[in-house]
DNA sequence: AAACTACTTGCAACTGAATTGCATTAATCG
DNA sequence: CGATTAATGCAATTCAGTTGCAAGTAGTTT
């Protein structure tokens, strides 16, 4: 993708294009797994990234709904850009999450975004035993087809 | 629980039955809730337990199977212990986790341990798309009754 | 019951992710 | 092209959790 299309994404998501961003941007989008800070920053090896602005700049996507962050099994951040293919399931891209589920991958700890097949839904789970359940995450262990 | 009772859970998964143990043991197996170290160690203003005893009890009793932790919105560990009423699903208590979800309410951010209904369980869950699924972690996110 | 030994404790120092404050710089808009 | 407002870079700070080590104690041996 070209540099206007990613800048146009963070103008449309009320940001300033950056030199920084677009390339943080850039390379979010092209990863197939979701990245921790330490990973992004070693991917920027000759012309380094302040970690200060790569926090910011990773904060600022998550807040501004370009992407969205789990915590892997060391509990640090990892952000994912929200992909097309995973569609919002409410109906103003407001409050409600899109609707995914996560692999983690036993062996190399690496996460994937994962569409939520129809295996995966439950259906009537409302209200049990006093407890009002609004939304319910999946996180998927097993082994990736890299590590297989 | 008479303190007899749990110097024998403590012998029995091979730790010694130290005084600052018990007392941990005890508070957790009397929580509704999974609690994390400042919780924990809020718990003994009169007789402070030291920072990192408790951090290595809690360690430890994780290791031996006594207990179990769970990372909350803040990503700090939150620890509760395998309740009775929670079976393990595999045949030995070896490998296999207790198959239970985690209810975790907006508004306190507290962690309730919860049995997996029906409901919640998934079908055919395997290999997909080349990615081989092990095991599934359910965190359902809502209002707990206290907050209601 | 005293001695022994391996495990456990407590304290100080340390680590590493993430945040804050602030002066400097750069993107956007008229 | 300024002016305005947001973003950056650096140093200092916070906070959960860990490590090293000397001193203490539970459980076992004699
Ligand atoms: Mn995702
Ligand atoms: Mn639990
Ligand atoms: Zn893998
Ligand atoms: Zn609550």
């Amino acid at each position: 993708m070209s540099e206007q299309f990613y800048s146009e994404i963070l103008r449309e998501h009320g940001l300033k294009a950056t030199v920084t961003r677009l390339r943080i941007l850039e390379l979010l989008s092209e990863s197939k797994v979701a990245m921790s800070h330490s990973e992004i920053s070693d991917c920027f090896d000759n012309e380094k990234i302040d970690k200060v602005t790569l926090y910011r700049t990773l904060n600022a996507f998550v807040e501004c709904g370009i992407a969205h962050k789990v915590a892997n099994e060391d509990r640090n951040w990892l952000y994912a850009i929200f992909d097309k293919d995973i569609k919002p399931n409410g109906t103003e891209g407001s409050e409600h999450k899109h609707e995914h589920a996560h692999f983690i991958c036993s062996a190399c700890d690496k996460i994937y975004c994962f569409p939520v097949v129809e295996e995966m839904k439950f259906n009537k789970l409302k209200d049990l035993m006093g407890f009002k359940i609004d939304q319910h995450e999946i996180r998927l262990h097993g082994t990736c087809p890299v590590c297989q």
